[in-house]
DNA sequence: TTTTTAGTTCGGCATTTACCGAACCAACTA
DNA sequence: TAGTTGGTTCGGTAAATGCCGAACTAAAAA
């Protein structure tokens, strides 16, 4: 990772933006993540990743930990090398499916509610759109479970 | 709309918070739409808006604007009064699926990029998550495009 | 014609966000 | 032991966000 195409770079843009959004991470901590996404496996050190991201060590440092916390990213180290290198683990999609299956059944809760509410009103159109969002709701829902004991099952070998 | 419980309260801000998120509103945008969406289907004027929502005149202004340019909400109008009364359009819910299919597209569109990379790499047990999480992506594209197809037909009487 | 109503516009301000630099520290190295 | 390496901590700040108040406008009412 000395050098990085112009193509590489704005890889990493498009896929820092997309985890912004879905895991809530500031755009540094984002392109960061993008960044370890499209590295090698060999994994980046601290200084690579400060270089690469032309951010502060400081910011970097926070940034670094965060991913950490989440499992979005590992560290590992080579044998004679007392640096760090990061690389992507897979878990941030795991973290992704988690967070929406939370935020999915937010959802049924509040849709579930509001179609109680308009029970016995009059615009009777709405409260049909409610109920087919509401089973969009449900198979989004059964998706994701599957999905993420899918992913488990893996996870355990 | 007079007098509004606690219970309502509550409710009015969990669907604020809710959709704060998910349509990316301000707190203040997202409270309002909160507010009409619980509210009667009567229809709230600017001036209970401002009431409930404890908000100065210009804040709801810019919000009950956004939202209308948005479709989130629509007004209408009582013979012999000049007020405007708001109540929430069910093309949130519509509009949530857009989104949603948008950012889907774009999820599609990185993972396989991140899939191609690790074509041949080491690490397969990464891969195969990656291939299981590219196929929930789809079975959710495949959901939201038939739930939008529903609700058009519906638009359409 | 004057006043009131129903809202809009715009400048400003408090808070939060996102990042930085400088100082610091702990562990290894010469 | 002194210096270097690989980070961490913390105070500060520029810019963005989110809301407000005061002044304004267009239409209706008195």
């Amino acid at each position: 990772m000395n050098q990085i195409s112009t193509e590489k770079k704005k890889q990493i843009e498009t896929i820092g933006l997309y985890f912004e959004k879905e895991l809530d991470l500031t755009p540094l901590t984002a392109r960061i993540l993008g960044l370890l996404i499209v590295a090698s496996s060999d994994g980046l050190s601290f200084d690579q990743i400060t270089e690469v991201s032309c951010a502060s060590k400081s910011s970097v440092s926070t940034s670094v930990n965060l991913l950490l916390q989440l499992k979005a990213i590992e560290y590992f180290t080579k044998p004679n090398d007392r640096k760090r290198y990061f690389r992507a683990s897979s878990n941030h999609l795991y973290l992704m499916l988690i967070d929406e299956l939370d935020e999915v059944n937010k959802g049924i809760n509040i849709i579930d509610t509001i179609i109680d509410y308009n029970k016995e009103k009059k615009v009777e159109r709405y409260q049909q759109i409610r109920l087919i969002f509401r089973e969009y709701l449900s198979k989004h829902q059964k998706n994701i479970q599957e999905t993420l004991d899918k992913i488990s099952a893996i996870k355990n070998n």
